[in-house]
DNA sequence: AGAGCCTTATACGGGGCACG
DNA sequence: CGTGCCCCGTATAAGGCTCT
């Protein structure tokens, strides 16, 4: 079983899950968290504790586009999660009672796993006839991007590392910032009391070797930034405390970096291909567009994509154009899109032993 | 095997207090 | 007032044991 190369998750969900800030008085108004990210009340009916928090994401990493698990071994899932069975049992059951998913046990040590209104609640999808809408968005985060967040033992810097992910989504890649900005005060809103000093809070950034973290107390600084910047005005409430910190996802973290980089490369090679088999068939009568080879590109990267295309090519250098009656390569002339999924899933299943 | 209950080391959460 | 530090009750994670 694999994880996806990208987990998407619904900010709300992030948010649930590091904890909802205390701050609630606004300038002009109050402003609940809940209300604001629209955070449905199963995700706020339990404590979010570390075991588990690693094993929703660990559910994501392992869920499909309908937010489904089938025949899933719980020891694999409670090892990425880095937890005992024991615990993930437990978490299950919790899960289960709150109305966040369904399990089925199919015999020992074997579950399926439905999450439920998977993609309004986990990522932020509402469906309104033919048009799709996100309210208050969704984060993709790269596999190994989420190792690491597992892999962190502190919870607090989990939590910290959850609206970090958040915020660079908000700042860098939607609003195309060069960087996300935290201010001192937002995280003193939703980490507990004892862990919200400044020194404190340092460590734990510092020990997020996936960012890079930039700390702004010039105050003459501070106020430049929150002249410029209209959202990050309305954020700050109080400007005696000149304290941000200036956030970047290192690139080989960052799954929109991989994920454009990843697309760019595997058009690339199908165009490649395209211009050195064009002499012997019509390459477009094969309506392989543009959607489908990113879908693939997103879900196998381009390094799988390659390896796929590279023996096609060669194929087509070896049989030129008989090779549309080989039986081993018949299918990627009647249903291409297919073959390819084929082939890709059999190089990554190949590439993971090796 | 799994549910339920008990146990235990450890981490968490939050109050108190002194200090600049 | 914000900060740093200490302390201690309790929540958490995970293992053991027993019953069905």
């Amino acid at each position: 079983m694999e994880t996806n190369r990208h987990i998407l998750v619904a900010n709300k969900l992030l948010v649930a899950m590091s904890g909802l800030t205390r701050w609630t008085k606004r300038a002009d108004h109050y402003r609940y968290e809940q209300h604001h990210y629209n955070i449905p009340a199963c995700f706020m009916a339990f404590k979010w504790t570390k075991s588990r928090i690693r094993h929703i994401l660990s559910i994501l990493a392992y869920a499909d586009d309908q937010g489904k698990i089938e025949f899933a071994e719980d020891n694999t899932l409670a090892d990425f999660a880095c937890t005992s069975v024991r615990s993930l049992h437990n978490n299950l059951k919790i899960f289960e009672q709150n109305g966040l998913m369904t399990v089925v046990r199919h015999f020992p040590g074997v579950i399926s796993i439905q999450l439920t209104d998977y993609l309004e609640n986990y990522r932020d999808l509402f469906v309104d006839g033919a048009t799709v809408d996100s309210k208050t968005g969704y984060t993709s985060v790269w596999h190994g991007l989420l190792s690491e967040l597992i892999a962190l033992d502190n919870v607090n810097t989990l939590r910290l590392a959850l609206r970090t992910i958040v915020q660079v989504e908000k700042d860098v890649h939607v609003q195309s910032n060069e960087q996300a900005i935290l201010t001192y005060d937002e995280i003193k809103g939703f980490l507990p009391k004892y862990c919200g000093h400044k020194l404190a809070i340092q460590k734990m950034m510092s020990g997020l070797t996936f960012l890079q973290v930039s700390l702004v107390e010039d105050s003459k600084r501070f106020l430049n930034m929150v002249k410029q910047n209209v959202s990050l005005k309305k954020r700050v409430q109080d400007v005696t405390r000149p304290l941000l910190l200036e956030v970047q996802l290192s690139a080989a973290q960052d799954s929109k970096q991989i994920k454009e980089k990843d697309r760019t490369e595997v058009q690339l090679l199908w165009f490649e291909l395209r211009k050195r088999v064009g002499e012997f068939l019509d390459f477009d009568a094969l309506k392989v567009n543009r959607d489908s080879l990113f879908s693939m590109s997103d879900t196998f990267g381009a390094k799988t994509f390659k390896q796929v295309v590279e023996e096609l090519k060669q194929a087509f250098l070896h049989h030129r154009e008989d090779l549309i009656h080989s039986s081993t390569h018949k299918l990627f002339f009647e249903e291409p899109i297919f073959y390819l999924h084929q082939q890709l899933k059999k190089a990554q299943a190949k590439m993971a032993i090796a």
